[in-house]
RNA sequence: UGGGCGGUCGACUAAUGGUAGGUCAAGUGCCUUUGGAGCACUUUGUCCAGGUUCGAAUCCUGGCCGCCCAGCCA
């Protein structure tokens, strides 16, 4: 199948047009030529300590976007200064990641190659005394920094001298001190309504190996210590985050002004909030762990990969990114709006094919018994370069149990008894009696005619039916399993719980509905890992890497939009 | 309740003192050999109260509501 699927091609990035604020800043610094001819550079910052997800997916778009829009560069820069939790695996799916989403970094940094950098500018600190050694204890620390609406307190190590101070601080850079015994402080202001101000840590004591360093240090700066350094040394002249820094902004700046460097100015932007949905490193980190999912990769999880395994293109996810905009205001966007991007995407490009999830056996007691046809279908009726192909058509056939009433309800143009429809691509049929299991009553095979005059393409084929319907030919059948996906959690917004309980109380029960017997129609039977198409009336569905040879392995992508469920849930309510 | 940041159709987002527009969703109709896709049309909005102004979503004042901050995480 889809072999000519135009997958995963690394077009370029085309950003909306629509204004938003990031774009006016850049457009009014270019004019004001604040960073002379500079041209802009931006930064993607990822902490190798997890996967990325969907919201990541918002900040490569915009600082890879925008930069390009601009002619500018952008640099992947790890944000590696906890040892503690990051590692080489993280590093090289973020990459993967990236690449997938179709973007290409100008410069990859770590923020530990500025290690030594660092270790020089904090020595300047100390000796214009503006840093300092604290002997106090974590909790004494926090003790000291007061509260909201109280000042803190200064330590009484505050005033020590730049002597003891630069001895100290090269002492904890030695491995002279234990882990958690002393801190470098920057001396800023303990009264500071802002807490990010009230003397914050600037290195801590941390003996652990570091993914890069590896034993070379035992202290390790702090993220505001050293985003804002970073940036400076790469010359980044926008540097975007997300809305929950803004309160760090003054330190960022006052690290750059105190050291004299390169003025990187920080610009923060709204989070990506998705209904039915939850972006959270640590809660995505507790289902992959809980198993409430298979992975990382789950194609349930709003992770890259997860999203990738799930079907999804990248163009599909910049074309959102774009269309969903950005501004300074906490919002949450309808996964309606995601899932529209995907159709659009996947209705270009994606070839058509049948395929039966629930079989209902269907005979054509006037097709000659023996006979099979090739007729043929179009791969792609938005697309006329996808041409056709053949598809075998016999006296048995299988159609979806949803597409056969016995008893039809109001406005349903399916089969029924004494009712006409089109078999896609072959016959008008006409439904002449059913066969029902005895002791259940379950209508187990249903007969039909055809009208041999209507075949489809043929002069006379023109008569209307209400309706058509897909079908696979029983003896030419393929088997696979399919895999259909609803949201993980059933509460548009997941993280809302009662008291007591926490989200994982909101994951929806019915996230995976697993068919282990579909029918496909045989073009699929060689579909490679990864390709997509389209079942007809059902939706975008991809291969999954846990197929094997004789055993396909389809995951739903997102369902065709369905006016018939629209009716009924209409008339239900 | 200290500080910071916000509040425009159901959702997201434009309008930068001068016609409140776009996308998604919803609805109606057309079309259709996918109840798909497409096309057309439609409904719904400036948090509240004052003020400035010929004119306010936009500026001012006062409220109300929401989010973020007290890691040696990022």
């Amino acid at each position: 199948m889809a072999t000519n699927t135009k997958t995963d091609a690394v077009a370029p990035a085309v950003p909306g047009t629509a204004s938003n604020f990031l774009r006016d800043k850049i457009v009014e610094d270019l004019k004001t030529k604040k960073y002379g001819d500079a041209v802009i550079q931006t930064r993607f910052p990822p902490e190798p300590n997890g996967y990325l997800h969907i919201g990541h997916a918002k900040a490569i778009c915009l600082d890879f976007g925008l930069a390009d829009e601009f002619a500018g560069r952008t640099n992947l820069r790890f944000d590696d200064t906890n040892p503690e939790k990051e590692e080489q695996e993280y590093v090289d799916s973020i990459m993967a990641d990236v690449r997938w989403l179709g973007f290409e970094w100008d410069g990859l940094y770590y923020a530990s190659d500025y290690f030594d950098q660092l270790y020089e500018w904090a020595i300047k600190l100390i000796k214009d005394g503006k840093a300092y050694v604290d002997d106090l204890t974590a909790d004494e620390i926090r003790e000291y920094r007061g509260t909201l609406t109280e000042s803190g307190r200064e330590s009484p190590y505050r005033n020590r001298t730049v002597e003891e101070n630069l001895d100290l601080f090269t002492r904890m850079a030695k491995g002279e001190f234990p882990d958690g015994s002393r801190v470098l402080r920057a001396k800023i202001d303990m009264a500071s309504p802002n807490m990010n101000m009230r003397d914050p840590v600037m290195y801590r004591i941390l003996h652990a190996s570091h993914h890069r360093t590896g034993d070379k240090w035992c202290i390790y700066p702090m993220y505001d210590y050293a985003h804002g350094q970073s940036d400076s040394i790469e010359r980044v002249t926008h540097s975007m985050c997300t809305l929950e820094f803004t309160d760090h902004q003054p330190l960022y700046r006052w690290y750059i002004e105190q050291l004299g460097i390169f003025p990187s100015q920080q610009i923060e932007f709204d989070r990506l909030n998705l209904t039915y949905t939850l972006l959270s490193k640590r809660r995505l980190l507790q289902l992959v762990n809980e198993g409430h999912v298979r992975g990382w990769d789950d194609p349930r999880m709003p992770t890259i990969c997860g999203i990738r395994r799930r079907g999804y293109t990248p163009e599909a996810i910049r074309n959102f990114v774009w269309a969903v905009g950005v501004s300074r205001t906490n919002g949450i966007v309808d996964l309606a709006m995601l899932e529209h991007f995907v159709r659009e995407d996947l209705n270009k490009r994606a070839p058509r094919a049948m395929a039966v999830l629930r079989p209902l056996k269907v005979v054509i007691d006037n097709y000659p018994e023996g006979q099979v046809e090739e007729l043929d279908a179009i791969n792609n009726p938005e697309d006329p370069s996808a041409g056709t192909r053949k598809v075998p058509f016999s006296r048995e056939l299988y159609i979806e149990q949803d597409d056969f009433r016995e008893v039809p309800p109001p406005k349903y143009f399916r089969l029924s008894p004494g009712r006409e429809v089109r078999l896609r691509y072959a016959y008008i049929v006409k439904c002449t009696n059913v066969v029902k299991d005895e002791k259940t009553g379950e209508v187990v095979e249903v007969h039909i005619t055809y009208d041999p005059e209507t075949r489809s393409g043929s002069a006379s084929a023109n008569r209307k039916v209400k309706s058509t319907i897909h079908w696979v030919s029983a003896a030419h059948a393929v088997n696979a399993e399919v895999r259909l996906y609803d949201t993980l959690f059933s509460k548009e917004d997941p993280s809302q719980v009662e008291a007591g309980k926490d989200f994982t109380s909101n994951l929806n029960p019915n996230s995976l509905e697993m068919v282990s017997d579909a029918k496909l129609e045989p073009s699929l039977a060689s579909a490679v890992p990864g390709s997509r198409c389209q079942f007809e009336r059902l939706g975008y569905f991809c291969v999954d890497p846990d197929s094997v040879a004789g055993k396909s392995v389809f995951n739903r992508t997102v369902a065709l939009k369905d006016t018939w469920a629209k009716i009924v849930s209409k008339a239900g309510s």
